[in-house]
RNA sequence: GCGGAUGUAGCUCAUUUGGUAGAGCUCCACCUUCCCAAGGUGGAGGUAGCGAGUUCGAGCCUCGUCAUCCGCUCCA
C-alpha cells in the first residue's frame, strides 16, 4: 500500500472488471453515486451479511432478528428527531466558494442558535457581521435547507397528506416493534434485536466508491438492557464487534476505536465509540457503537402515547430499558474486507510477473471452489464433481485456458480452493486441491471434499 | 451544490497545427501443452460519454448536458 490512491483505484477496477460492483445505470450515462453489485458482488455482500447474522443472531444468546418496512408512519421521524434535526442550514461564501453551516458559524461566535429559524440565523449573521472563516469576507448566499431524508408519496396523489420518507436508518423499525418482539419472543431484558436493510440519506457529498452513497445498507443491533448496566454492555458489545471483524481477516493495525469526547456526544448518548478502518483513502468510520440511554423509547412513548415500559418480573418494577446501538454500514464493511484482502504478489521479478490475489476469508469468498479439469477430455468426469459440490457451495467450473491461468483467475476473485481433476482422478477417485493463500497442493478423495471445504468456512 | 481536472474498443492507452481511428492485454474458436499466466493460427469488438454549434470537413475548436476523480461542507 505504498501509493494509497492507486490501491483504491485498483480495488475499484477489480470490482468493475470481475463483476463485483458496477457503476449504476451505466447505459444511460450513469446516475451519480449509485452502484450495482454484480454476480460476484452479490455473493460476497450476502456472505458478509450472513456472517454478521451468524455472529449477532445465531451465535448470540440475547439477540433475535427483524426485517421492518422501509416506509414508516411519518410520526416515527418526528419522534426520532429526524424531521426537525436532520436538515442542515447551509450557506456558501460568494467570495471564496466555500460552504458553511449557518448554525455552526453562530455557535463559533459564542451564541447558541438552537430553535432559531433560518431567517433569524441569516439576519444574525448579517447584523453581527460574522465572517467566512476561510477568507474573512461577509458575503454569503441565503441559507438553504438540506433535508437529508428522501421524500416520496403514498397513493396516487402527490399532496402533503400522503408524504412519506424513505427511512434514514433501520433503527427506528426496531424501536417501534420493541413491545411486539418482547412479548412474542417472551424475552427478558437484556435482549437485542438485529436488522439488516436499506436506508436512504440525501448526503450532500457522497463519494469514495461505495463508502458513502445515498442508498446504503445497514446492519444494526438495538440492545435493550436495564438502566445502570448500560456501560457494562457497552464494552461487551464493543469487544464483540471487534472480535467479529478480526475473525474475518481485518488486521488490528487497520482498526481504530475512537471514543467520543464528552462535548462531542449527542445529547441522548452517554458513551459512543466509532470503529474506524484505514481505507486506502484514509480513516473512515465503519461502525458506530452508541449508548443511547432510554432516549428512543421515551421519544416513541411520548409521541405515540403508547407505553413502552418493560415490566421486570425479577425486580417487580417497570422501567424503560436503556439501549446500546452498534450500527454498521454493510457496504462499508464489505469495502473494508475487499481492501484488506487485496494483494499483489510478485511471482517473478525478472519477467515482471505479478499475480493479484484477493485474500478473502473463505466464509466471505463469493466462490468457494473452482473445479478445473486438467484437460477438456476430462470434462465429463469432472462435471460430476461440480454437480456434487454445487449442492452445498457456490462453485464454478472452468475449462478454458492453461491450468495456471485458471488458478490466476480464481486468485483474483478470492476463491480459496481450486480443485483440479486430472488423469489419475478417474483411477484413484482423488483430486488435487490447490489453496489460494499457500499455493500448496493436497491430494484429497472426492468423497472428502465437502467436509474439507466446510471445515474452512468457519470463522 | 461550488472550484479544478478528466471522458477514444471489456481494460490500459496512442492518434504530429481540425482531413473520415490504431496498438497491447482481455475475450471467443481451433491447434499445442497437461498442475501455477503471457506458444501458434484465425476471429469478435469503437457513429471517440451524450446533444447542439462553428467549418467544405471535428476525437481534436465553442456551448450545453451526463458521469468520474481531487478539494469544501455531512455521515453508517
Amino acid at each position: 500500500m505504498l501509493n494509497s490512491e492507486k490501491t483504491m483505484e485498483k480495488v475499484v477496477a477489480l470490482c468493475k472488471n470481475r463483476g463485483f460492483i458496477y457503476a449504476g445505470s451505466e447505459i444511460y450515462g450513469g446516475l451519480s453515486n449509485t452502484w450495482d453489485y454484480g454476480p460476484l458482488g452479490v455473493e460476497f455482500k450476502n456472505n458478509v451479511k450472513r456472517a454478521w447474522w451468524q455472529k449477532f443472531v445465531y451465535e448470540n444468546r440475547y439477540n433475535v432478528g427483524l426485517d421492518s418496512a422501509i416506509l414508516m408512519n411519518p410520526q416515527t421521524w418526528v419522534a426520532s428527531g429526524h424531521v426537525g434535526g436532520f436538515s442542515d442550514p447551509l450557506m456558501d461564501c460568494k467570495d471564496c466558494k466555500t460552504r458553511h453551516r449557518a448554525d455552526k458559524l453562530i455557535e463559533d461566535a459564542g451564541v447558541n442558535p438552537a430553535g432559531w429559524t433560518f431567517e433569524q440565523m441569516s439576519d444574525y449573521i448579517k447584523e453581527q457581521n460574522i465572517v467566512c472563516p476561510d477568507c474573512g469576507s461577509c458575503n454569503f448566499t441565503d441559507i438553504r435547507k438540506f433535508n437529508l431524508m428522501f421524500k416520496t408519496f403514498q397513493g396516487v396523489t402527490e399532496d402533503t397528506k400522503n408524504e412519506l420518507f424513505l427511512r434514514p436508518e433501520t433503527a427506528q423499525g426496531i424501536f417501534v416493534n420493541f413491545s411486539n418482539i418482547q412479548r412474542t419472543t417472551r424475552r427478558k431484558v437484556p435482549f437485542g434485536v438485529c436488522q439488516i436493510g436499506k436506508s436512504f440519506r440525501n448526503e450532500i457529498t457522497p463519494g469514495n466508491f461505495v463508502f458513502r452513497t445515498r442508498e446504503f445498507e445497514q446492519m444494526e443491533l438495538e440492545f435493550f438492557c436495564q438502566p445502570g448496566t448500560e456501560l457494562e454492555w457497552f464494552s461487551y458489545w464493543k469487544d464483540y464487534c471487534k472480535q467479529w471483524l478480526l475473525s474475518l481477516g481485518v488486521k488490528e493495525e487497520n482498526l481504530k476505536l475512537r471514543d467520543h469526547e464528552q462535548k462531542e456526544l449527542s445529547h441522548y448518548s452517554n458513551a459512543t465509540t466509532d470503529f474506524e478502518y484505514l481505507f486506502p483513502f484514509g480513516w473512515g468510520e465503519l461502525w458506530g457503537v452508541a449508548s443511547r440511554t432510554d432516549f428512543d423509547l421515551t421519544q416513541h412513548q411520548n409521541t405515540s402515547g403508547k407505553s413502552l415500559e418493560y415490566f421486570d418480573q425479577d425486580k417487580n418494577e417497570k422501567y424503560l430499558p436503556y439501549v446500546i446501538e452498534p450500527s454498521l454500514g454493510a457496504d462499508r464493511v464489505a469495502l473494508a474486507f475487499l481492501c484488506e484482502a487485496y494483494d499483489e504478489e510478485i511471482v517473478d521479478a525478472e519477467k515482471g510477473d505479478t499475480r493479484v490475489v484477493l485474500r478473502l476469508h473463505p466464509a466471505l469468498a463469493p466462490i468457494k471452489a473452482a473445479i478445473l479439469p486438467l484437460s477438456k477430455k476430462l470434462n465429463e468426469e469432472a462435471d460430476k464433481v461440480f454437480c456434487t459440490l454445487s449442492k452445498k457451495f457456490n462453485v464454478e467450473y472452468d475449462d478454458a485456458g492453461s491450468i495456471g491461468k485458471r488458478y490466476r483467475r480464481q486468485d483474483e476473485i478470492g476463491t480459496p480452493f481450486c480443485i483440479t481433476y486430472d488423469f489419475d482422478s478417474v483411477e484413484d477417485g482423488c483430486v488435487t486441491v490447490r489453496e489460494r493463500d499457500s499455493m500448496g497442493q493436497t491430494r484429497i478423495a472426492i468423497t472428502e471434499l465437502e467436509s474439507y471445504i466446510s471445515g474452512k468456512l468457519v470463522f
